[in-house]
This record gives C-alpha cells, structure tokens and sequence, in this order.
DNA sequence: ATATTTTAGTTGTCTATACAACTAGCGTCA
DNA sequence: TGACGCTAGTTGTATAGACAACTAAAATAT
C-alpha cells in the first residue's frame, strides 16, 4: 500500500523551499542553498534536488546561474494561462447550449493593412466571416475574422453551423503561433447591435493573430460584453 | 569549444515532437510514441526522453497518464504571464518617470462586504489607501486599495513618496496567493477625474486580492484607462 | 597596482539501472 | 454472460556517478 500522504522526494523539496519564501525567511535577491547542500540536508540525489529547482524555475519563483547559484527570484510570477480554444467546449463544458449567428461570409480584396499583417506582397484575396456567439441565446462574443486563403482554401464553403471558425482553422492549419492583445474599447455600432448592448457599454476586445506553418493564418478580433465576460487568473506559491 | 548550434538532447527530443504538432502530423488526442520508442529513435536514455516529455507538459502540448500514454494535448494554451510586479519599476524599465498622487491613506471600519473578503469575524478596522499612477505625468492607473493591519500593522505610515503600497507590502508580506479577475467597465466619476479622462471612456479594472500566510492581506481596485493600456500575449510551439 | 592564471564551487546535462504505480486488454473461471 | 485475475506495456520516481560549462574569488605573475 503505498501511502498518499508521503510526497516524492522531489516534491518535498520544492514544499521546503516555499515554504521558506512564504514565511519570508528568504527574501528575492537572496541566495538558495546549492544543489550539493539541499542533498545533504535531504538525504536525496543531486538529480532530485536539480528536478526540484528547475522546476521553481519554471514557476519563476528562483531563478538560476550556471557556475554560479540559486536566487530568489525578484517579481512573482501570476500563471495567468489563457486558454486557446473554442468557445463552442468553452460554453458546453459550462453545461450551457452555443449557437450562432452568421452575419458575413465573402471573399475580400486585402486593404495595405491587412496585407502587412498578413505579410502578403500584393493585395491579394482574402476570406472574411463575421459572427456573433451565444450561450444560452445570450450574444457573448462578436467575432470577425480574416483567413489566409493560401492557409485554409476551404473556409469559405466549412459549414459554420456545426463547426466554428476556430475549430475549423485547428483542424486545418495546425497552430504554431499566436499574439494577442486585450484591452477596453467601445463597440461599434454593429458590433453593439449584434451583440444587444448599448453602443457605451465597455467591451473587452481581443485582437489575436495566428501562424500556422509559414502563413499567417487568421487575424480576429473579438468582442466581449464587458459584464458578461471577464479574465481570471490565480497565482499560488 | 563547444559548439552552441549542438541543442542538448532533451531539446532535440522536444523539437522533434514539436514539428510533428507544427506540421500536423500528429493531431490533438493522437498518441505520443511511448518513453521506449523514442529512446531507440533517438539513441538516448529514458531519462532524457522523460525529461522532454514531462516539459512538453509544463508547456500544455501533450498530456499523460501513467500507465496509459502520452497524447497530443486537445488545446493549446497561451501562457499569458502576467507579471505580479510593481508598476513602479514598471514604468522606469521603460525609461519612463514615475510619479504618484496621494489622495487619501486613513484607517477605515471595514463593512460586511470587506469583512467577508478579509475573513474578519467582525467588522475591524482596515487600512485605506486611494493614488493615482503617472508615467511621465500621464495618468495610468488608479489604485483604490484596503489593507489588512494585521499583515502590514505599518501601512499608514509608509512614505508613498518614496514606494508604492505594492512595494512596501511584498517587502513587509511575503506574498504566498494572488486572485485576480479582468473585466471592461466604465470609471466612476471621481476616478475618471483623477485619470484626467471622460466618464464614458472604457476601462480595464483589475481586482486583486492577496494572500501573506494566514491572513488575507490586501484587495486593491486598479483601473487602466483603456487606450493606454493593454494586456499583450504570445503562444509560441 | 594590474593583469593573468588557477582553483573551488556551482549548475547543466546525460547515462544506466531499478523499482513502483498504474492502465488496458486478454484469458480464465464460474 | 459476467466477474476476476494476470500480464505486457507505460509512466513516475529515484539513485549514483560522470563530465561539461560556467562563475567568482583567490593566488600568482608581471
């Protein structure tokens, strides 16, 4: 019977390091003790202290130099981990019913600034959708999208009634790379309309762009009603 | 002389797989090869492949179980670190002057609202404390904050001058747990005054609470004016 | 004094081995 | 048919040892 109280040994030495910087015993900036003397003081290999620190290092709780040592790290890191996926499981998962409304569908010539983006050479084509989600018939989430013909040629005929625009591009044009930004804007007229706020509720806006492989994929831009929508994020020591 | 364009063999492992995800050969729930195979693919020991493996984890790309596998991760996370630091050194890494505004510090009678967060069995005193943040004199933040006198009894007479209340609580309350939610709202009006923007003007308000050991310590109400300010993040394979 | 070399200490990586813990499927038995 | 046990395969953890790479300080030479 093994007992699940006892934690691996690795385990207790990342526990004994925390609990140091909790009680504030070690303060950022100062030094940790080396892997040779946690070993001793532990009774345990090098191997499972080293497992140990790198570890804390990941967490950004010390950070390490080889020849020289361990230190407190000197900002804590907030694991803020936003998820990248598709607001269809995000809304199922919640036990709630996702639908939504397709507003446009077409083929458009790109305009300089997309084709920067992009990083296309002339102003070639490009594939446009603009949608509005919803949970439980309530808009949350107003998206319009451009797609990279040359990433995913069969957007425009995906059937978006049963699979949405980021479910299609993950199945089509694997992700390899992906920026965002998110900050508080206004809607727009439509966007205000299509998601039944007033046009001087705050929105949460999420610009994202995506790489697949050597194109640019998508760039979407989407829209949060700022009282139905917020980021949440949880740091632990 | 060692040669830096040699990766380490974990990384090679790690490389290896993350092509097969970049290039779509292997797609979310596929199976991983087993710790064995790849070991005989790459000529390396079990310990190097599990060391890449269980780092591929960290980096949400696959997911195990023991006994079972390891399988393509069914969504991608973007790990958004959000920073727990202080706008203060912030600001000046940007090259940029920081300047505070007092606007109240007073000792205050918490309400139920404030008791219940703090976990006070009655209604206590707390501290106040209300600033407004400028990088280069332009209004960036408002920080409306209580603070629990138990886990910082000297917060009233701190010179704010000379630190900020996030600085002088992660020096006096090691901090052990953050929560924090994100959402888009409008300023009340005495914040919009202070931020030297219109009332209408979409904000991002962050609401953190933080936790040093056993006494939730602080619940700070920091609101960005919404164009100068935006929350950025990358996923990269 | 200054510059150089040496050295002790530290982290980074890797191996070969071992056993524990768990999963899933297969076969057996009632 | 169903319950049970067995087994091959997989991941989880841990060890002892080895060498490489790097840092910072001490010792040495100029």
């Amino acid at each position: 019977m093994a007992d699940p109280s006892v934690l691996p040994a690795y385990e207790r030495v990342k526990a004994f390091v925390k609990s140091q910087l909790s009680l504030g015993v070690w303060r950022p900036g100062d030094g940790v003790p080396s892997e040779a003397a946690l070993q001793q003081q532990f009774g345990v290999s090098r191997m499972t202290v080293n497992r140990a620190l790198r570890e804390l290092v990941v967490e950004g709780l010390v950070t390490r130099t080889q020849g020289s040592g361990t230190v407190v790290a000197q900002l804590h890191r907030i694991s803020s981990t936003l998820a990248f996926r598709d607001i269809h499981d995000e809304v199922t998962e919640r036990g709630h019913t996702h639908s939504t409304e397709l507003i446009a569908l077409e083929a458009v010539q790109a305009n300089p600034a997309l084709a920067q983006v992009f990083k296309l050479a002339s102003l070639a084509t490009l594939f446009h959708s603009v949608m509005v989600h919803c949970e439980d018939g309530l808009p949350i989430q107003w998206e319009d999208r451009h797609v990279n013909p040359a990433a995913a040629p069969g957007y425009l005929s995906a059937d978006f009634a049963s699979i949405t625009p980021t479910g299609y591009l993950l199945q089509h044009a694997p992700l390899t790379e992906a920026n965002y930004t998110i900050e508080a804007a206004l809607p727009s007229r439509p966007e205000a309309r299509g998601l039944g706020i007033k046009p001087s509720t705050p929105c949460l806006v999420m610009v994202r762009c995506t790489v697949s492989g050597p194109h640019v994929a998508s760039l979407a831009r989407l829209i949060y009603p700022g009282l139905r929508y917020s980021l949440r994020g949880q740091f632990q020591l």
